[in-house]
DNA sequence: GGTAGATGTCTCGATCGTCGAGAGATCTCA
DNA sequence: TGAGATCTCTCGACGATCGAGACATCTACC
């Protein structure tokens, strides 16, 4: 292994760790210029996630993905939907789900603030061929693997691969 | 440029944020298992960092990093201190200050919780070359690079090259 | 169909984290 | 030596979160 190499080995950990301060930062300027708490901010990032997987979430599983019990998931929909930033509206299907739209206004809210940011990345991707970022998108996220079964694990015994 | 590059530019920006979704997890996760709550394991980071970095941290620059109002940041070491995380120490060179140093059992918890982590990422780096990981490693330092102009930007315009 | 249990959301009261205002101690510099 | 700046802490108020439980709805089995 050449020494760069074993820098680099060493290094990684400690860019990704800068790399999640400086993101989290990011949505914390958010946070603050919308008056929202960070625990809002992860709520509209889940639920515009859902939304743009395809498939709204709801109320539960909003909970499940912030981790905050149902009351506290309840106060946290009824300052977003007082706020403007969501709708609640009753599942068709399961009339005891409710289901969580973003406000047109929340969504522009996240496009103009992290707008920026992605024309930043995507000028710093300019400097990249097309072959290097394909390594790079792979190992971020062999990355995403590898901490999500972190996040997961029972803690009894290490993560398995 | 060819389709997976492409590709790969529109896919970076997602697994970014899906990564520090993913690692924001387990920074929870140890905090749900040793009774913090996020802002705590985010101070307890900044600690740690300073640590290593060679110059401890006092409380009114900690209170920076994780965007408390003095108020709360006598609230958290309060909190820190007494589950026996800290030590706060009078600086000797100005009676105003308070160094932070953390504990050993503190110390001991977060390589315990993190070095399984720190594993698995070593781990999934064997399937790269040295150039390969240092590229990576170049990437991601331009990532924290961005992320930090935006993160730190007054927001009345956008963040400079 | 009807009923029992499971599920999803909400309400209530209590607790804890955060804030704004300001006090007290220490440092800096004229 | 004194005035102002800096750093941390205290106090009271507010807001976010929790645990327990109520209520409505769905599912499955008789």
């Amino acid at each position: 292994m050449s020494d760069d190499g074993a820098r680099a080995r060493l290094e990684i950990p400690l860019v990704l760790r800068r790399l999640t301060v400086e993101l989290d930062a990011v949505g914390g300027r958010f946070a603050s210029t919308h008056g929202l708490n960070r625990t809002d901010v992860r709520a509209l990032v889940a639920i515009m996630d859902a939304a743009r997987g395809g498939e709204p979430i709801t109320a539960g599983r909003l909970g499940a993905a912030v981790e905050l019990t149902s009351a506290s998931t309840t106060a946290l929909l009824d300052r977003l939907e007082r706020m403007g930033h969501l709708r609640r509206v009753r599942d068709p299907q399961d009339g005891r789900r409710v289901v969580l739209e973003m406000s047109e206004s929340a969504m522009a809210a996240g496009a103009e603030h992290f707008g920026g940011l992605q024309r930043g990345l995507a000028a710093a991707m300019e400097a990249y061929t097309d072959e290097e970022l394909e390594l790079v998108s792979r190992f971020l996220r062999d990355m995403v693997d590898v901490a999500g079964r972190y996040a997961r694990s029972d803690g009894s015994r290490e993560a398995q691969n």
